[in-house]
DNA sequence: ATTCGTGCAAATGCTTTGCACCCAC
DNA sequence: GTGGGTGCAAAGCATTTGCACGAAT
């Protein structure tokens, strides 16, 4: 089983599970953030889709994103900003976190296979059922460190 | 050397970098976030604040809590709510991440010592001077579980 | 027919900012 | 006196929502 159809089945199951209609908009969404590697913002696919559909409104991508989140098919950040950056919860995709600039804002992604034997513990320990996680570390880049230097 | 003196001092070198004046208000803000453990909101600060200073306004809440931040003083997280949450980075605290339930919004936190050595070794391999972190596990608790069971 | 999905614009809610005034240096 | 600190109200910005209409069942 790959990625992809992994996700479909979930948004497959979660469709039948809160009996939603379907909608050409929100399928076509759903196909757009597929596509997507790494971190995107509402405005993002706003941008793309109003391309090809002039019609939509953002209103319609707000409402999409916002259920996908439910769905646990995006994982949604905010990384001091007030704006939300998404991106696919996948399983079979490399377990990440963030390493965030705070004075460039420069997002930086890094594989954490640790993290997975750190849930599972905190599973048990805590009896919650995670579906999701977030490590970020916040600093300053190199780039940033050289420029304070001079 | 304690936690307090520890933030004081570096409140202090902030200070002194920035040619801060002192101010009372912001003082007392300071004084007051260090008496709190676990996390609060702007809104918190200011009601409390507001009772014994009533002329005072939510900008100047506002504008301190972000020179904390700023400051590294304080680490502020957005829960996925808009509303932004946030607790001292006290250094000699213990590591702990936040685990949070997407149904109730309870939110749990636990010792993660394992994170000192995933921090390290980010620094060392991403050339960043990492100041914080956050680690964030998002989940369904035990009682919302045992509620859906129902 | 009924109810969900959508566009639009208005509303919301948190946060920031411009301005006039006050206060520390 | 100069420039930071503050209260107030207005503005900003991302996001949500009420409403009327169109589309799916």
């Amino acid at each position: 089983m790959n990625g992809s159809t992994n996700i479909e089945a979930k948004y497959q199951a979660y469709q039948q599970q809160h009996n939603l209609r379907s909608s050409k908009r929100r399928d076509f969404i759903f196909k757009h953030i597929l596509t997507i590697s790494g971190h995107f913002t509402i405005d993002q696919i706003y941008q793309h889709i109003a391309k090809i559909d002039p019609d939509i409104g953002i209103a319609t991508v707000y409402r999409a994103i916002k259920l996908f989140v439910d769905a646990n098919i995006l994982i949604e950040h905010r990384f001091g900003d007030k704006k939300g950056f998404y991106e696919i919860n996948q399983e079979n995709f490399q377990e990440h976190g963030h390493l965030i600039c705070r004075q460039c804002g420069k997002i930086v992604e890094y594989p954490i296979p640790e993290i997975k034997e750190i849930q599972q513990k905190k599973e048990r320990e805590f009896n919650f059922k995670i579906d999701s996680f977030k490590v970020e570390f916040f600093g300053i880049c190199r780039e940033c460190l050289e420029k304070q230097k001079k």
